[in-house]
DNA sequence: TTTTTCGTACGAAAAATTTCCTACCTTTGA
DNA sequence: TCAAAGGTAGGAAATTTTTCGTACGAAAAA
């Protein structure tokens, strides 16, 4: 099992992931458009760093390595979930969605493709 | 607004709002009861340091310092969980909830206090 | 061909976080 | 009374994470 993400690695997971596989040209780019200014043999040096750790892995069969995620988004996903779930609300799914739609800033969609889901899930 | 708590302070922050003010000792037990081996002197500190930052505030009218959160377990939860649905969901609290009851791990009980307190959202 | 641009590798520095050593004070108990 | 136990303070060390400077090779452009 790969190592867990720091913040900084989360971050470019999330380019990857929104992305597909990128150069770190393209990564370091879109972290400076979406996220904020970072120099580019910083976000080389990061995920030449998560390659070593498993949790990227590259095609370097062209001069600029491709990168992509070992693990699929949702199993990451899943996992970091499953921890802030555990680590925040005592494992309780039904705790922290309670906590989540408890604010009046969920719209209407949202609560409805919320019914909707658990519905389908009674029937499918 | 007080900074945001790193993993240590946040250990240290689930001890508070589990038992309430506490003190020192106090803490630094239920670490290590309930988490990791932590020497006295590093829970002290990590302390000490949440209270200069403005995370936690203390009574210092006793020998025994006794501490607690400035922000109230709620706000401080639905901050972290708003900055978790944002970078990890993109801000959408659906696919947070799809992703979390997608799995098969959610339990029946658990799916039906979801359910119930989807029901009095609509129905106060 | 020569220069400029763009890529990787590597190491070190910087910053952030975490841990612990030492000193010293107060309280407790022998 | 005085040693032992338990408390805080502060600084420094260790670790982890993040950033960047420099070197150097390949590709592209002039």
């Amino acid at each position: 099992m790969p190592a867990e993400p720091t913040k900084s690695e989360l971050e470019i997971l999330q380019v990857l992931w929104q992305y597909g596989p990128s150069t770190v040209r393209f990564v370091n780019d879109k972290l400076n458009e979406e996220k904020r200014a970072v120099q580019y043999t910083s976000t080389l040096k990061l995920m030449q760093i998560m390659a070593e750790k498993g949790i990227l892995k590259r095609d370097e069969s062209s001069m600029k390595h491709v990168y992509s995620p070992v693990e699929e988004e949702k199993k990451t996903k899943d996992f970091l979930l499953k921890r802030y779930v555990d680590s925040m609300y005592n494992g309780s799914a039904s705790n922290l969605v309670m906590q989540l739609l408890g604010n009046q800033k969920t719209s209407p969609q949202e609560l409805q493709a919320i019914k909707d889901f658990l519905k389908n899930l009674d029937q499918p």
